[in-house]
DNA sequence: CGGATGCTTCGATTAGGATCGAAGTATGAA
DNA sequence: TTCATACTTCGATCCTAATCGAAGCATCCG
């Protein structure tokens, strides 16, 4: 009689506020180490391991070693895509933890979605590049055209790489505050990285904020112009 | 310190195996009363309906009353689509609730995704449709074109009314078993009424499976060629 | 008006799990 | 080796929330 996925488990994952916080702060896409994330829910560190422990059997999480820290991270894109859908409902029924503060206009400007640029900005480099004819749209899967590909090697983006991967190169997310799709994918990552990287964008430290400088701006505007 | 939507809340919500129960015997579709869903979930109706009114105050369900029955159903398309992409993580993690039996492969065949066709035949369909140049993609969202919209109306749906609402026309909704999109909104869920109607599909008794008729599968072929 | 059905509210019980103190393991530094 | 840091495991406590019996409303039917 019962049919389809179970999803309570992953729910009630998801569920408990000390998790719900450790993997909120995790789709700032940084890997941390389990003394931040217990500070960021808030607990001591023994309960912030056995929550983890849970995390990574459920597959939401991956740990690696390193020296005597151990980063926690979200295993796959799948677990950001999934997070931010529900983060995209729970935003449209008004439920947010915190009261709409300074931070919030920044967030909705541009932020972190766990490795790619989210919010009007992520929207709206989607938008430029499937304008310009660089990324298409066939079903729901982005496909990089040649034009797209010259475009994104001339920009210093390892493309042979990316390709190289059995992860999906382009593919959509749903943003929450947009309410529309950005570019999420290994090529959503490289372009992240690379803003950063060139000095465009910075992240701010303790929040899944972007902050482009003036330069960035600049130059985001001139490579993703709004048709 | 806090940023961003509270998603415990809705995880919560979804965490419990009773009210996950019922929420994915609403994926259905169909509106149920308490008595349904105590049976679906297995439990009592005292439970059900504290459980059924944890729901409803998290925004998940929306009750109709109708005589002296209560109608529960899903409350707006966001939570189907919600839901479908918890399953897509969980079904890609193996968390399946049951033994993979004879019903699995008509799910992923044809099914019904809260109100609309999902499954190969879905993804077929929204292929097709844009493959024809009857939808066409930007951004994440589908527009009817010209030639789109008088082939839905040839197909005897009601463009108009469709219109006049203010819930989208079209819209993408990720397949747990396809992992690709196919189409959501008002006119995913008109072409599946139209389905029914005709006598070309049948909705499975408790089930989210939808069995084609040979006169469905030849019409469904003809209508949503692959190119 | 009964009497039946569908559902909610109340109250008491119970179980699961979140929590932390204390002790144990692993890695690195001095 | 010794100490410190980072984390896990164990054990006990405590609290929330799921559960159901019983009683209370609401609606329909005859």
């Amino acid at each position: 009689m019962k049919e389809g996925p179970d999803i309570a488990l992953i729910g009630s994952l998801i569920g408990d506020p000390a998790r719900a916080n450790m993997l909120t702060a995790l789709m700032g896409g940084r890997a941390l180490t389990a003394t931040e994330l217990a500070a960021h829910a808030g607990i001591t560190l023994q309960t912030a391991s056995s929550h983890l422990a849970k995390l990574e059997a459920g597959g939401l999480l991956t740990q690696r070693k390193q020296g005597r820290h151990r980063y926690f991270a979200l295993s796959e894109d799948e677990v950001g895509l999934m997070l931010e859908s529900i983060m995209g409902f729970a935003a449209s029924r008004g439920l947010t933890r915190h009261r709409p503060g300074p931070k919030d206009p920044a967030l909705r400007k541009a932020r972190v979605c766990y490795n790619h640029l989210a919010g009007d900005y992520g929207v709206r480099m989607l938008d430029s590049l499937v304008a310009a004819r660089q990324i298409e749209m066939t079903g729901d899967d982005l496909t990089l055209t040649d034009a797209g590909q010259a475009r994104v090697e001339a920009l210093g983006i390892d493309y042979a790489a990316l390709k190289k991967s059995r992860r999906p190169i382009c593919r959509t997310c749903l943003d929450w505050s947009e309410r529309r799709s950005h570019l999420a994918g290994s090529l959503g990552e490289a372009l992240l990285t690379l803003f950063i990287d060139k000095g465009w964008a910075k992240r701010e430290q303790n929040s899944r904020a972007i902050r482009f400088t003036d330069t960035g701006e600049k130059a985001f505007s001139e490579l993703f112009p709004q048709y």
